[in-house]
DNA sequence: TCTGGGGTCCTAGGACCC
DNA sequence: TCTGGGGTCCTAGGACCC
């Protein structure tokens, strides 16, 4: 084992390990990047909205400061509701009675995710340094195991008062307490921007523990306090419960995670299934996954919203570009991959998903294009307010490694982690199409939906309904 | 809350195979 | 021809997360 460096830090737990989990989550991390490169932004209502541009009222907010949040804009709100709780600053003109009073406005910004990438690697580089496992959950959030760094013994000599931030006993500081202190003040110092972070002996708990004390928050449960920690709070604070199953804990008198912890778990089973079960275990603090490093990805997609429309060459066009782009990135992430997929929504807010797998991976854009407008096709007619293309079934054996990290060398670089190591390399290096046996093709390329045409013997008239794009790489 | 974009995981039914 | 059960793969939808 790799240097159990503190005395007690190895064998001698009771309950099987006490690991030392932090969660590390940026505090409104894009906002947060914004005031990097412009400090003069500091102390004011920020609201950075994605799919928003200057001037316009278009978008949702993707992140809002916390100056902006008391004026009770929130994460995910249309930009328009929220330029009314929060006018736009720069509308505030001192000379226009009729203008907003410019204490009462704010800044509004468009996503720039290149450059947040940029700054979450800073923070990945701090805590790549400062824990020998690391789970990027997102580009402002992770998981470190550093059960092998520190340790949950008491710190040695109350030098200081105690800062009072961490919850539980104040009296007893643990050495983890310390060290989830230096990781904070590490970020902050080398990446420029605040984050807060949990601890406890697993990912659940610490997760909820950075939650509860934003922003720049510390809040350490040691392995005996992790229950009452969390009786208190309500079911949605609990990792995976969203508003349905709030709503249906609710509905069964289950208000907090104490309740959920004294529940009958086979109650929680018969309502919810296994998640049931899942939460119920959270809510007592018994959580024994592992943090492992964030793996490669599982699918590849992009959407984007249109003003409602049946406009059929509007919907292709719109298909068309979805495909590109998605296919572009499979490409430069050096990944195959096998199934293709639409997504459309219809109003008010229907969500439909088509797809259809290949007989083996390919990188085609083509193919991508071909297939997804051939899936369109179910919904000629239909209004769609919204669309998107997906690829899945992702195979990143055959990639070249010289592709595998290369997102892009310059300013977007720093994607999610996953930098391609592991992954059993496939011995075979599979091209496109190998295990392809090569008929029926009609079955995904053109033609209809499904099952017609009884597929006779795959005699595979490769010439079929519009999909003739990219069939010769497949014969 | 009339809803932006990129993901993950789970469930359920059907097809197909043995 | 009737029939059981198990396993796997596929698609579609739903809940959830940031």
């Amino acid at each position: 084992m790799a240097g159990g460096t503190l005395p007690g830090t190895d064998a001698d737990d009771d309950d099987g390990s006490d690991r030392v989990v932090f969660h590390v989550d940026m505090d409104c991390f894009y906002a947060s990047c914004e005031r990097l490169r412009r400090p003069e932004l500091a102390g004011e209502p920020l609201v950075v909205g994605m799919g928003y541009e200057a001037g316009e009222t278009i978008g949702a907010v993707a992140t809002a400061s916390y100056e902006a949040r008391a004026h009770g804009v929130e994460s995910a709100m249309p930009i328009s509701e929220a330029l009314e709780l929060l006018p736009r600053r720069a509308n505030a003109d001192p000379a226009d009675p009729d203008a907003p009073d410019p204490g009462e406005a704010g800044r509004y910004l468009p996503v720039d995710l290149d450059f947040y990438k940029e700054v979450a690697g800073d923070v990945k580089a701090v805590l790549r340094d400062c824990a020998d496992v690391l789970r990027e959950v997102s580009v402002d959030e992770a998981y470190l195991d550093v059960t092998d760094r520190t340790a949950w013994d008491a710190a040695g000599t109350p030098a200081d008062p105690p800062p009072s931030a961490a919850a539980g006993p104040a009296e007893t500081r643990t050495l983890a307490e310390g060290y989830a202190r230096h990781v904070k003040e590490r970020i902050e110092r080398e990446a420029g921007v605040p984050a807060s972070v949990g601890v406890a002996p697993n990912m659940s708990t610490a997760k909820v523990a950075s939650d509860a004390d934003k922003p720049d928050g510390l809040v350490v449960v040691p392995p005996g306090e992790v229950e009452p920690f969390l009786a208190s709070l309500p079911t949605a604070e609990i990792h995976g419960v969203g508003p349905v199953t709030e709503r249906t804990l609710a509905e069964m008198g289950i208000e907090t995670a104490g309740d959920l912890a004294a529940a009958d778990p086979d109650r929680l089973g018969d309502a919810l299934g296994d998640r049931g079960r899942e939460l119920y275990r959270r809510a007592r603090g018994e959580d024994d996954r592992e943090v492992t490093p964030t793996g490669l990805p599982k699918s590849l997609s992009r959407e984007s919203s249109l003003s409602t429309t049946a406009d059929e060459e509007r919907k292709r066009e719109t298909v068309r570009a979805l495909a590109a782009d998605v296919a572009r990135r499979a490409r430069e992430r050096g990944c195959l991959y096998r199934t293709i997929g639409i997504k459309a929504v219809e109003p008010p807010y229907e969500v439909n998903t088509r797809a259809r797998s290949l007989p083996g991976p390919v990188d085609d854009p083509d193919l991508v294009e071909s297939v997804a407008l051939d899936l369109l096709e179910e919904f000629a007619g239909d209004r769609v307010r919204k669309l998107g293309v997906r690829v899945s079934k992702l195979d990143f054996a055959e990639s070249d490694q010289a592709t595998l990290g290369g997102f892009d060398a310059g300013g977007g670089g720093a994607d999610s982690g996953g930098d391609g190591r592991d992954r059993e390399r496939g011995s075979e290096p599979r091209s496109p199409a190998t295990d392809g046996d090569g008929g029926k093709l009609t079955d995904w390329v053109g033609g209809e939906p499904d099952g017609t045409d009884a597929d006779d013997g795959g005699k595979a008239d490769r010439r079929t309904a519009d999909g003739q794009a990219s069939l010769g790489d497949w014969s």
